[in-house]
DNA sequence: AACCGGTGTTAAGGCATACTTAAGAATAGT
DNA sequence: ACTATTCTTAAGTATGCCTTAACACCGGTT
């Protein structure tokens, strides 16, 4: 967890550095508003501490830059001042989060777990096969990258299929997940589903078991 | 956008809720800290506001229990008290953020502008996709440099679409981020909207899908 | 090789879903 | 309270998915 301290204020800096470290983060720290726009830009940092005032580049054209350049990490800013108009302003700019100089070390702390905490988690279940992703959240799947349309029936036995890669589903499993207990299909409806998708795919994705059902044959390599 | 406030002070609370409207969010309002509890686990707020004072349900217990079941619903604590202990508790305990009472109406605008802001995966203030530029803050829209005026449905819909492009909204999602559960609608007005939307931009922006519900495709590319 | 059950392919009709339009409520602004 | 905007309702129209069904194909069995 590395975290960028820029804060020209030298026993500031020094101790919010040796604070963070002594709660396991690492950090790094720089005095100088230019600089610190470059570091951010070229290195990765999960957390930076950004304090308004600065030489050669000021806090708020950081923030405002790092933003219009969709750099993803989190701010949090430091100011002495303490208008309600510049809180707004910092807010609205992008920050994550400020804190009004002088601070309680310890409230600091808390927030700065607040953030990390935030940022965190944000993971994405996607399920994968070969080069089709299906996105159980989105209800989108892409084929090699292109995004294809699946109509909504298309879409359920696809992620049936998905769901247990090398599980053989028998005829009727897959009619039950398509179309629950209620309704009964006396055609061969399954059978064109699972045409159109081979066309969209490929055709050996849905290999047939005869008599039986069908599987998603398992990843190379397996 | 859909924001549920708890909080038992009656003016207060209808005050939240008529200034959160103007800015184009939709607004429950729960009085009562156990109903609170339950609505959360029930349904899918984008934040909640959350007094620590409340009947039958202390507030800070909701956090806790909040963040003890791994719900990720960003909450934002309001509290009378002002020692630094109960704040870095609140933030400890999993609050995103806290504002002391009484406050500044345009200052917990921004605070609750910024924890939607980050929680919609930081995105920044400026919502743009293809010709359309969207500033959640002013609810100002334009496109192809034009300013177009939206009404606040049509707003509040295009805005929750454009939060995640390439993210299939079904209907009812939807209909609750437009409603809350305050009013219901049994008729075709999430389509007329849409309608609306695709004949101020252009019909492509919004995809439906048939059965399901609606998707504004990713920008090319990706 | 001919048969037969099971499966694949294709096309078309029916029907549920979605779009469009307009008018009457509801709301907000003056 | 009145007016202008916005929202909802509802009815008619359009669209496209799903099923059906007819036929082609394949593999195994006789």
């Amino acid at each position: 967890m590395r975290i960028l301290v820029v804060e020209d204020d030298t026993s500031l800096g020094d101790g919010l550095c040796v604070a963070l470290k002594r709660e396991g983060f690492t950090a790094d720290w720089l005095t100088d508003g230019l600089q610190a726009m470059q570091a951010i830009e070229q290195e990765t940092f999960d957390l930076v501490i950004l304090d308004l005032g600065l030489p050669r580049m000021d806090g708020m054209s950081i923030l405002t830059k790092i933003r219009e350049k969709a750099i993803a990490v989190p701010v949090l800013v430091l100011t002495a001042r303490d208008g309600i108009d510049d809180r707004v302003g910092g807010l609205d700019a992008g920050a994550d989060d400020y804190v009004v100089k002088p601070f309680d070390l310890v409230e600091i702390m808390a927030r700065i777990r607040a953030i990390v905490r935030r940022s965190k988690g944000r993971a994405v279940s996607l399920i994968t096969h070969n080069d089709i992703e299906l996105s159980p959240d989105s209800m989108q799947v892409t084929y090699q990258g292109k995004g294809v349309t699946l109509t909504r029936r298309e879409y359920v036995l696809l992620s049936e299929l998905l769901s247990r890669p090398g599980h053989v589903f028998t005829r009727d499993a897959l009619v039950q997940s398509l179309y629950g207990w209620g309704e009964e299909v006396e055609s061969n409806a399954l059978e064109v589903h699972i045409h159109h998708l081979r066309k969209k795919f490929y055709s050996e994705l849905i290999r047939t078991i005869r008599g039986v059902g069908y599987v998603i044959e398992k990843p190379v390599g397996e």
